[in-house]
DNA sequence: CCCTAGACTTTTTTT
DNA sequence: AAGTCTAGGG
């Protein structure tokens, strides 16, 4: 039997429309990704060479899965070659050979999003501009955005529209930074993630033989998520598909949850008239979900104006309906959704397993009740998102050591690499340098390396100091050209003192800072000898570093997945699929996010919230809380619209058992806005104030106090404790406990002003 | 120069 | 609540 048997008719259609432009719109549920990987399937099947396809992916991880399930229909060395990745990692392959056309040498560096925002920091000091205004996220967010747009420096200062917008913004200076973060980055040799894109379609506007070439070359184009894609994506795929137009692309308007960072729906919505000739594909019945919950969806989804018609259906089950339950506030909610998943569990006709059940959430910070609360229960658990592996300090850190081996202009990684581990060398030195660097147009290195060739206002043995480290990563640099990654890196943490640094400290984070590094170095040797399996038998650490600098994705871990409950955010969920689905948070100001003022970004938000509903298989509950602790504060918010615009048909409201009331012991309080009298609850009245709930650990509130706490502590321990009060002290102290149940903190005084402690909280060392 | 302690800001999603 | 930034003392 062919394996294209497994489609149903227009799925099998879509797979086979190799040729010219294709368009499939695939509803939630409805086998996008089957689809996907079975037309490859099928092309290689063909006949058609793997080195021809070009598979652009948004994720890291999407792209993984993909090349998995086509090595199941496929023979290996069939797929061998095929090009197959996110966007980002497809064009710094192609780049890199041609990176001289572009103004940078082949071993450019990337900078990710904490380089860039360092890197705007340090332009806004330069030029006095206030950090209040000129604050660091919203300066690249206002660049990226231009990038995306293929806005150069220079047409930013001409725009008048833009400068209008930032003007308003009190950001009178904005296209000049913009202009010397540009030149900056090209100084440095290293680009940001806009800038890979835009360069790739640079070099294919400007180069007419890499044109030529990657046109020839891949003369198939196709591209997961299409509604996800930015005005660079297009141009970019526009020209890659250009002679012969075999380009497919796959999405779902609805599903369209990225605009905040320059994903533009309307190039799905336009595909048809910008490729008339364009077949199109609508991919409608859902095979993932129950027919309760796609109805759900489906009438929450109508509520947009702008989308694709379409009619998703399912012919599954029935099922029931979604669950809508409600928390007095967030703590409750935890307790009560880890209360829903033992019994889920605990249902033996469903035979579920943990991995079937997953929490979804608008913000990462609601991760933190329902960590704690499965934790006492017991319940294993996985967490999606976060510091990643690759975001973490010490492998940020250690990894700024591989970049300016590699790539000597890389100021960013010098300015990291010099923090740790400390060599003497502090900011007043650095300024110094830095200046004259910038004064003189040379690295930060540069300048470095010859301390007494420049006017520098600086010490003898501080010039020794900073020439040899120089010198040291020089050495590194010509050692990174003739030893594989992995020794090339053992050697360098040996060389440049980190693997001591990291030995020495024998406290618990300095224990697992070590572990964390071992684990990369572990990364990288795997990462050489998978490349020797492919046939690559050297791999220089230029390569792993590339593969590495756009791994923000969370995949570290695949091996213990299994039977564990899944806990991230509705973004992160997209693609994937569970029995079970708790939704929670649905509040206005949470979700939809206090943030979406306009209707369009009210409409991405209602995506977001059907992505979320069409996750689940079988079973969706939803839940709100009428409180909430956030950044310090009680908020009150009424439940969410959009549990108003699902029809009442498909949902049934779960009884609250009684709960017990949990109780906070301070905190101030805001209450958000009301959207409207919502129909699942009173309209919020107007409360005067909130109930003073008692705190049930253990406080004192002046300073110099001696504090009562549990008999678990015994005296001379010396246990750990946080502090909480107005002025912040928000720190972990160790103190000894004194005689029984007592323990004395000191408190220092600030400033003229003594610290009022209103609570402490005590844990164990 | 580096560390510690206090002040201050933050508010989403991610290649 | 928690992380980042900064000033001042060692």
């Amino acid at each position: 039997m062919h394996f294209l048997d497994n489609l149903n008719e227009i799925q099998r259609k879509a797979v086979e429309a190799t040729e010219g432009p294709s368009l499939i719109v695939a509803g939630a549920g409805s086998g996008k990704t089957r689809v996907l990987t079975y037309r490859i399937a099928y092309m290689l099947q063909q006949g058609i060479p793997a080195g021809q396809i070009m598979a652009l992916t948004f994720t890291n991880k999407a792209a993984r899965e993909m090349k998995e399930r086509i090595l199941k229909l496929v023979p290996a060395q069939d797929a061998r070659y095929l090009t197959m990745g996110t966007f980002h990692s497809v064009c710094v392959h192609l780049i890199r050979p041609y990176a001289d056309l572009l103004g940078y040498t082949s071993a450019f560096t990337i900078y990710d999003t904490a380089d860039s925002k360092s890197l705007i920091k340090a332009i806004c000091k330069e030029r006095g501009l206030d950090e209040k205004i000129y604050k660091s996220s919203a300066v690249l967010g206002r660049i990226s955005m231009a990038k995306n747009r293929c806005i150069s420096p220079a047409q930013y200062g001409a725009n008048q529209h833009l400068l209008k917008e930032d003007r308003e913004a009190r950001m009178y200076e904005l296209a000049t930074v913009y202009s010397i973060y540009q030149s900056r980055l090209i100084a440095a040799n290293a680009m940001d993630f806009d800038d890979i894109l835009i360069n790739m379609l640079r070099l294919m506007d400007t180069c007419p033989e890499a044109c030529d070439r990657y046109q020839q070359q891949f003369k198939y184009i196709l591209v997961d998520e299409y509604q996800d894609t930015n005005y660079v994506q297009y141009l970019l795929v526009k020209r890659l598909a250009h002679p012969q137009q075999n380009i497919c692309v796959v999405g779902d308007d609805a599903q369209s949850i990225y605009s905040f960072r320059g994903a533009d729906i309307s190039n799905i919505l336009n595909f048809q008239r910008q490729y008339p000739q364009a077949k199109l594909f609508k991919l409608e019945r859902n095979y993932r979900s129950t027919q309760n919950i796609v109805n759900a969806a489906n009438s929450l989804i109508h509520n947009n104006i702008h989308q694709i018609k379409k009619n998703v259906y399912s012919e599954g089950e029935e099922g029931s309906p979604l669950g809508l339950k409600a928390f007095v506030d967030d703590r409750a909610e935890a307790t009560g959704i880890v209360e829903m998943i033992m019994r889920e569990k605990r249902n033996t006709a469903r035979n579920l397993s943990y991995e079937d059940i997953a929490v979804l959430y608008r913000t990462n910070a609601q991760s933190r009740a329902f960590e704690g609360e499965l934790r006492k229960n017991n319940i294993p658990y996985r967490i999606y998102g976060g510091t990643s592996f690759y975001q973490r300090k010490e492998i940020k850190d250690t990894l700024a050591y591989f970049r300016l081996a590699v790539n000597p202009k890389d100021n960013e990684a010098l300015l990291r690499a010099l923090t740790f581990p400390s060599r003497g060398i502090g900011d007043t030195t650095m300024k110094k340098v830095t200046l004259c660097a910038i004064e003189n147009n040379q690295s930060y290195l540069e300048v470095m390396r010859h301390p007494d060739d420049y006017p520098l206002e600086m010490s003898g043995p501080m010039r020794k100091k900073i020439s040899a480290f120089a010198a040291m990563i020089d050495e590194m640099a010509v050692q990174s050209e003739e030893m594989d990654a992995f020794r090339f890196a053992e050697m360098l943490l040996r060389q440049t003192g980190v693997t001591t640094a990291l030995m020495m400290d024998r406290t618990t984070e300095g224990i697992d800072r070590a572990q964390n590094v071992q684990e990369l170095l572990n990364a990288i040797r795997e990462f050489v000898t998978q490349r020797a399996n492919e046939g690559i038998d050297y791999t220089p650490i230029t390569d792993f570093l590339s593969e590495v600098s756009l791994m923000t994705d969370q995949d570290d871990n695949q091996a213990d997945t299994t039977n564990r409950v899944t806990l991230m955010t509705v973004h992160a969920a997209k693609g994937l699929e569970f029995p079970v689905v708790y939704i929670v948070g649905l509040e206005e100001n949470l979700f939809p996010s206090q943030f979406c003022t306009t209707q369009y970004e009210i409409e991405e938000e209602r995506r977001l919230f059907y992505v979320a509903i069409t996750r689940a298989m079988q079973t969706c509950v939803v839940s709100y809380a009428r409180q909430r602790f956030r950044n310090g504060q009680i908020t009150f918010n009424s439940p969410s619209r959009f549990l108003n615009d699902i029809d009442r048909a498909y949902v049934q409201i779960l009884k609250n058992n009684p709960q017990p009331s949990t109780t906070r012991w301070s905190g101030n309080t805001t209450w958000g806005t009301p959207f409207r009298s919502n129909s699942y609850e009173r309209p919020t009245t107007t409360r005067t104030q909130a109930a003073q709930p008692q705190p049930s650990i253990p406080t004192r509130t002046t300073t110099n106090q001696v504090m009562p706490i549990e008999s678990i502590y015994s005296a001379g321990e010396r246990i750990e404790h946080k502090v909480f009060g107005p002025g912040t002290v928000n720190r972990v102290y160790r103190d000894l406990v004194t005689e029984n149940d007592k323990i004395e903190i000191a408190f220092d005084k600030v400033g003229t002003k003594t610290l009022l402690l209103s609570h402490a909280k005590l844990e164990r060392l």
